[in-house]
DNA sequence: TAAAGAATGTTATAACATTACATTTCCCGG
DNA sequence: CCGGGAAATGTAATGTTATAACATTCTTTA
């Protein structure tokens, strides 16, 4: 890939206090879950967690070894629930050109977000601009498609890295 | 998948004659590989065919199946190795959502297509929308962020199953 | 026609994901 | 507080997608 994974080292760059990210993400997710009733329990809280261990796409196999590492078992449908649970609550994204996930910021029901993935440090930024989503709905229309959910990812270099 | 595989039977639905298709896409191949100097060898065209078996999106290990029908020996490499072929030449495209690959009928250089998968019939059209390609580069650019390759799926039904 | 480079063959394995069923945990009504 | 039912998790096996590494064959060209 050429692209370094994010460890530990980095997980402060970007001049930001990650740690608060980190916290934020995690009382987003109850507040969330209170309010669908769904439950948030400590394997899909640690998930989490690990899904916001910076801000690049994690894999779910990375997760899986992390877990294991934690806790007495760890297969991959115990990840794969988990990371499917987080994406129905809105927590985090899947990137399907990567086959990895990332932490979502604005869990409000139902966004269709657009995906920054910057080839040369790995982070991915969500922006979520309505104009693309009408503007592909439109067009899409136009043809006689109704559409109901938009894969968009956008591959270059990010901002810091430019 | 709940998505029915499209088979002989339903190559030539929708109004069109797909034997012109297929025939034009082997054409367009042709011309393409000679204008670029590359080889389209009996494998490749072979492949680009069953890419081209119908307009639903192909999977690398149906493809390989059927090729171990039609010769001595298939790998996964040889069908993996002809599909990055016919990507870069621009005559099919991968679809990252649904790990499978279309056929491009207008493999012009360097084009940026968006993909309409169609979710009960399975047929993937391909648009391409200047107006998307530029209003995702220029919201991404906003953002500091300089656009190499755009992926653009978007799922939904199409106007024949609506 | 021989060397160089491109394409393909071959074996093995890595990486990603799900099915199916067993067990445990949690919540709620009695 | 306790028992039944639903939700969550554990566990084993397997299915699916993709690549690495090296051997061989084919094609072009000098």
């Amino acid at each position: 890939m050429g692209v370094r994974r994010e460890g530990k080292a980095l997980a402060n760059t970007g001049r930001h206090n990650h740690q608060l990210c980190v916290a934020e993400a995690l009382h987003r997710a109850e507040t969330v879950c209170k309010d669908s009733g769904a439950r948030m329990t400590s394997l899909r809280r640690m998930v989490l967690e690990q899904v916001w261990r910076g801000h690049d796409a994690v894999k779910a196999y990375d997760i899986l070894a992390w877990l294991g590492r934690k806790r007495r078992s760890a297969n991959p449908p115990t990840v794969y629930r988990a990371l499917q649970f987080l994406q129905q609550e809105g927590l985090v994204h899947r990137l399907e050109s990567l086959n990895a996930f990332v932490g979502c910021s604005q869990p409000r029901g139902n966004h269709q977000g657009q995906f920054l993935i910057c080839g040369k440090c790995g982070q991915v930024s969500e922006m979520e601009a309505r104009e693309i989503t009408r503007l592909v709905s439109e067009s899409a229309k136009a043809k006689g498609f109704i559409t109901h959910r938009q894969t968009i990812e956008v591959h270059g270099v990010c901002g810091q890295c430019a």
